[in-house]
DNA sequence: TCCTCACGTTGCATATAACGCAACGGCTAT
DNA sequence: ATAGCCGTTGCGTTATATGCAACGTGAGGA
């Protein structure tokens, strides 16, 4: 493909490990200072690398730019479409994204399940915040106190026997969501069909969007529906991975 | 220097504003589309830019971890986050990090203010010398003749009533910033917002960087903004402890 | 103060690798 | 079924990236 190019990458790899000087840096690509050099000199233009007194180099603003730029420009339902796919083919459920806008929980995208089911969700639809897994997962992420302001408010019409109808239940409910990393709706939304959500995380760690698989309890009980957590936590890791989150170790 | 490299370097920025076509892209830097393809192949195997679709390209994820990387390597941004982090949960207005680098004050951390409102600066960003508090503040601690030098390179671009638009008046106002200890925007970069910065030093003292608070004009009159510079200063001096700066008596 | 060494920098000749071209192939829409 | 639009590939040519060797510069030691 291209030498020149490639080996410029390669330097700016090299860089994210620390600052480098000159003779460093051409031993890692194996030229002659010079090109190494003249390299260093067209990244340093348009501010990919900087200079770090006489002898050093070190990555430079450019990168924070582009960055974030490239943040905003990815959109979690282009990013996180591959991994949700897959989780879809390989286990035949439904599978929902929803993220958290201004106070309520939206499905932003929908991969149905090969079986035949009803099911009531449908993309730009609100998510009810106290029974479903999607809206647990992405409010156990708010800051405490608006946590307990959107608890308040919420209306908390029982719609199964399980259904949670009181603030004080559904905020502990998200402290073991935050804690647990992944959340139940264990048939209270629909008496029928139970839930697992896990949270998508962004390039700050922050939680941008939230991956459940919903399933029919004729299909599955309980015990095995949780059997699918793993590969639940899988394909939320993979499809934060694409938003930009990096995991650590 | 080196051709190609600047090309490719061109491709990156290009796409930054947004997801390309091949031929959009070789548009761009005017070349045969095979051409554009070999640089785009290379961009690619090192996770640089990355194919949506089959006709688009964007940025790939590459660009978050050197970011991350780069980011964490300047460490007054960890080592100011506590108290920048405070100081935005208890005012609610937006707080900004700046440092100087090679002649330009680039944002390197920001705490978004909880009260909705836009505001145009990124992470990454170069915020413009003669109407940022924070420029004032980091230029004001170079020393005499290349504070001169600088306020002569200045492009005095008139944003708002209030901007400083001669070098003779931009270094009267870096005196009294250096003196007074802080520096004010009175609405010179955007009409509708004032903003406060202080400097944040180093183990010798010198200013390592700038802490700013931005508050839109409506939610708070000139008075009322100055009066939260004690909390300003204060938080200013806890990130500099941080820093390796100790107060003397 | 001068010398030396180590490292970055520059000019130049050469070979290579980046380039444009043109033909091919796959996809979509009509 | 066909045309037109893009991306892809192989190839010959020349621009261009490269290595070399000489030069500059700054630091450290005698």
């Amino acid at each position: 493909m291209s030498q020149s190019l490639d080996r410029a990458l390669t330097l700016v790899g090299e860089l994210a490990t620390g600052p480098k000087t000159l003779e460093e840096l051409s031993g890692v690509i194996e030229v002659h200072k010079s090109t190494t050099m003249r390299l260093l000199r067209t990244l340093e233009s348009h501010r990919f690398v900087q200079r770090e007194g006489v002898h050093h180099y070190r990555l430079g603003t450019a990168l924070f730019d582009l960055a974030n730029r490239a943040l905003e420009e990815r959109d979690v339902r282009r990013s996180a479409e591959t991994a949700l796919r897959d989780l879809n083919a390989r286990t035949g459920y439904t599978v929902h994204l929803a993220s958290y806008e201004d106070g309520e929980v939206i499905y932003i995208d929908k991969y149905d399940s090969t079986h035949p089911m009803r099911m009531y969700s449908r993309i730009g639809r609100r998510a009810p915040l106290h029974c479903t897994a999607v809206a647990k997962v992405l409010l156990s992420d708010l800051p405490e106190p608006r946590r307990r302001e959107v608890a308040k408010t919420i209306d908390y019409v029982p719609l199964t026997a399980n259904t949670i109808t009181t603030p004080e239940a559904y905020l502990a409910e998200l402290d073991r969501v935050r804690s647990a990393g992944y959340a139940v709706d264990n048939a209270e939304h629909e008496d029928f069909i139970h839930c697992i959500a896990a949270p998508i995380r962004g390039a700050r760690g922050e939680t941008v969007a939230a991956v459940s698989m919903s399933v029919p309890k004729v299909l599955l009980d309980y015990d095995g529906l949780l059997g699918h957590l793993p590969d639940l936590l899988a394909t939320a890791r993979a499809a934060s991975v694409e938003c930009g989150w990096t995991p650590r170790d």
